[in-house]
DNA sequence: CAGTGTACTTGACAGTGTCAGGATGGCGCC
DNA sequence: GGCGCCATCCTGACACTGTCAAGTACACTG
């Protein structure tokens, strides 16, 4: 176990970067992280994260699987909250994703950049990442089951094609309205009850 | 007007470092892209390029206004495809803009990167670029205000919010394709069918 | 108490965007 | 025709990046 009050061995350096780095995109964006200045902000020397990192890649698949981590956190507790009905739980999820996409636009650009998912790469830590977010996905695919059981959906339909459809729709609208291209930011939550309208036409939400 | 055959000038440096950007990055992915590399391609120097382009932000945006300029032709090409009804077309304009966005996933990945969205950046370069891309986007309004006029669609329905809408779920897929995370590249037609139903639940389409 | 391994350090290198200032050469004006 | 203008191009330099190589400090194990 190491000792945390340390000037040469920093403790828990791999959190601190983590936590460090999600600050950093916070306030000055995704292309303003890199490992020196993180380095710096940290306190340690400009080589002590490849102790904890293979690159620079690996950082950003560990910074990216602690937002999927919350994400998916965030809507396991909607999707399970017995205390709503479930079409009402699935209204939430979508605002709830669409909130957190646009509550931390760095981050969210992190998790589904190209950087992070192209196939090529093998390594251990891009896998860990990718299944992480596969665990989130698989949340909306729960909903419409649940869905479907209790008879809000015609058992004709497919939960993961819906779940695929909703997401796309989600995923859409939110880089339209974060970043602002063809969707005014006030008018979403109109938007994203027009999209559940499409899949449940039968029951108006607010 | 300058001459073609000089060393020295160069004659058209700007279209010719577009069509180098295009073909570099289409090759090795939108991270190779290096305006020394591209000098270097085109046979100049380093510093060449800034006569033409304020800094590596505008050729992005040249860049990418390009690939709207295409994907506009394109789009247009079929939604005043008179021979085709209309639902037809809807079917057709969503195709094309999936293969356009498979087909060259670097320029698409460009064409709505963070890098040319966000708001502060005010110049003439990016207000170009982003006419284009509305261009594009009011390709899809036109074609459901069309749909609507010819009675396919009912006159409540709003044809920007659809619009919006259906280039939500458009964008959406072509990322889940695109990057493969959570959508197999060849259910993505099944899906594109699937979606339009969403829009449109009376007419089958093939 | 020696020694081993982990966490950390500094030095170095190639590559990047871009600022400053110098060279070249085609064009219009006297 | 000669001259200057100025768009176009060039070289030098700087700060910054990711990462390889090789060294140092410290904790823990024998």
């Amino acid at each position: 176990m190491p000792s945390l009050s340390n000037d040469y061995h920093h403790g828990n350096l791999r959190h601190s970067l983590i936590e460090a780095s999600l600050d950093l995109i916070d306030r000055e964006g995704l292309e303003a992280l890199s490992l020196r200045r993180l380095a710096e902000m940290v306190g340690v020397s400009r080589q002590a994260p490849y102790h904890h990192f293979r690159d620079k890649q690996a950082l950003l698949a560990a910074i990216g699987e602690r937002g999927f981590v919350q994400l998916n956190c965030n809507l396991q507790k909607v999707v399970e909250d017995e205390s709503a009905p479930l079409d009402q739980r699935l209204y939430q999820a979508v605002l709830n994703y669409l909130d957190f996409a646009l509550a931390n636009p760095a981050l969210y650009e992190l998790m589904f950049g190209r950087v992070l998912w192209r196939e090529q790469d093998d390594h251990q830590d891009t896998h860990d990442f990718q299944r992480y977010a596969k665990d989130c996905f698989r949340q909306y695919v729960r909903l419409f089951d649940l869905l479907k059981a209790q008879g809000l959906l015609p058992e004709t339909d497919n939960s993961l094609r819906l779940a695929q459809l909703l997401w796309a729709a989600m995923h859409g609208l939110a880089k339209l309205a974060g970043d602002g291209l063809f969707v005014k930011r006030e008018d979403l939550a109109e938007i994203a009850r027009y999209t559940l309208a499409r899949f449940r036409p039968s029951t108006p939400l607010q």
